[in-house]
DNA sequence: ATGAAAGCGCTAACAT
DNA sequence: ATGTTAGCGCTTTCAT
């Protein structure tokens, strides 16, 4: 019933009476065979459905034309960056192929250093690494980093420009004249968190605002803990008439959270997130946020890639792509902007 | 500056004074190495930052522990399936990677063939694949296919119950009052989309509704071609009072498009969908849907799988879980039906 | 307890 | 034009 196991390149040798080198040079297309000699091996692989082992070329071979992304986790950031890196890869002759970590992150710091060290050099050219706890460690191959962890080092990377985003969507609800302005912050071991906090700051000190550290709470990017901050923050006895939050993620949650207690996005509470995932766009109401391109990062991750694979030099090694600021309904002046007059002696 | 080459056994045994062999031992925890010896390597291992190769494990072994999953492409579909995965493969001493072809997969029909050719025997023990177009074919190792084209086969299958999930949707818009009811189909080329035509051809039938044949448009789950036909639908001289679309990203699209014709939903137009993905919940109205356990059948189909390479027969070849029709926002009784009193006769 | 050697499927250098 | 052979990194007999 189960052929006992998969049809090699000696299968097809011994069925159309040829060597396996032979074989092999019919695969790969080399000079060196007759006519009728190829055109006979063709046919028996094809009526046997063969296919050359990835495997074994890839431990015999040293360019196996696939190329590794490894992810975290798959949340709405890394799926869409995975998007816009299969765009990257169409009609470059390599192949794709994801690994997830599925979010164990948290155990093992260096999670993709094991992967790479099994996979580099063999079964991967090369890799895309997103949100790397580790960047400066020779894995034996090239690789590309997506919002590492750590800021300088020589690994070419990429990332946005998150202090100034941070810094448009604070100046945003400045300029509509809120005065008491809350931070979700993200995960305090990732860069981009520590920006866009930094952001935030400068943002609110160049208005010359006292920073209230009471309204600093962790939102860890995620769901649950932003939850709890939110609540605690709208259950203040002076609570924040606007929030940013260091993700959409943060931000929907805090918009889920206001609605829970009673308050109405914008009227009693502007919102403003960081990404501008595809939910962004879909809740109620949109989402005011700062984008980041995070396709173009995929897809800039993969040229940038492919090009040291190729032996190349990179033009630039830190690649920052621009965020701007984007206006949805999640934000509005504050109710009480006319009581405290704050904003029209500016 | 770069090392020549990634760090192999024979680098690690040179290193500590011993044959590759014992090396090997060491690194799958064999009897037969002194305890001294053992320390020592390992010692030299961790100093080197030595994992064996994957591509040379496999080509040796024939059991990897890894598993494959194919999808056609990432939408949220597949990546709420993935993360079923994801979390079904925790704890269970496998590995998960992820194949996409990129939404390629028009081109070549059986682009799954091939990829799990090169793979399977060896890099991967089995594979779950994602709405296959072949099935029937002795791909060398195990596999399930998850929503496949074709309906009836010997080939383990997860699937949704998508006439009954139709059936429930239509029924719903029925029970509301509207008798002028659309449905936007999915590809042609998928079961799961012709389960869900018929569901909606049979509510209507037992409804004792004559079925017209014109407000049954092309919707590909894709947005473009939903685009196009919800424009046609909602344009007629005599347009439906409610759209069954056969996925959510189609029944999404057709929100934004009444949207942009000045049509209030639910009150002008009721929408329902298909499959409950994340944006469903997001959208404004909420949109009322069929909801598939998405995830559930990433998990199942990974469980299966893996009993599958244990050598262990299944329950059931073929898992049909239930769908559940979610009533949100998106859907209301038509305006109109006060003045054709349709409804109240019933 | 340790090591030498064969072989997994494939390609390339080197015969013939 | 075709075949023989070595070897990619690893595991596993089988000697020693």
């Amino acid at each position: 019933m189960q052929p006992r196991s998969r049809t090699t390149i000696r299968d097809v040798a011994r069925q159309a009476g040829v060597s396996v080198a032979t074989v092999s040079k019919v695969l790969n297309n080399r000079y060196g065979v007759a006519a009728a000699t190829y055109a006979h091996v063709q046919k028996v692989i094809s009526e046997l459905g063969y296919e050359a082992s990835l495997v074994a070329q890839s431990l015999r071979n040293h360019q196996t034309n696939v190329i590794g992304i490894l992810v975290a986790d798959l949340e709405p950031f890394s799926t869409e960056l995975l998007k816009g890196a299969a765009d990257a890869i169409r009609g470059t002759g390599f192949e794709l192929v994801i690994y997830s970590a599925g979010g164990r992150t948290g155990e093992h710091e260096g999670w993709e250093r094991r992967y790479l060290s099994r996979l580099s050099g063999t079964l991967i050219d090369g890799a895309v690494l997103v949100t790397p706890t580790i960047v400066d460690v020779d894995y034996g191959s090239p690789f590309v980093a997506v919002d590492p962890h750590t800021g300088t080092s020589t690994t070419p990377t990429i990332d946005a420009d998150n202090l100034r985003g941070a810094h448009l969507a604070t100046e945003h609800l400045l300029e509509l004249g809120h005065t008491r302005i809350a931070m979700l912050t993200g995960r305090h071991d990732l860069q981009s968190s520590r920006l866009r906090e930094q952001g935030y700051r400068q943002a609110l000190r160049k208005a010359q605002l006292s920073i209230d550290e009471e309204l600093i709470l962790p939102g860890e990017y995620n769901s649950g803990p932003s939850r709890d901050s939110a609540r605690r923050m709208l259950s203040m006895s002076d609570p924040p008439t606007a929030i940013f939050a260091a993700n959409d993620i943060s931000a929907i949650t805090t918009m889920a959270v206001a609605d829970e207690l009673g308050l109405g996005v914008p009227d009693d509470l502007s919102v403003v997130g960081f990404d501008n995932i595809p939910e962004a766009a879909l809740s109620s109401p949109g989402l005011t946020t700062v984008e980041q391109p995070i396709r173009e990062m995929g897809k800039r991750s993969v040229e940038m890639l492919i090009e040291l694979i190729r032996g190349r030099s990179l033009q630039e090694t830190h690649l920052t792509l621009d965020t701007r600021l984007l206006v949805r309904g999640s934000t509005s002046a504050p109710k009480s902007s006319i009581s405290n007059g704050a904003r029209r002696d500016s």
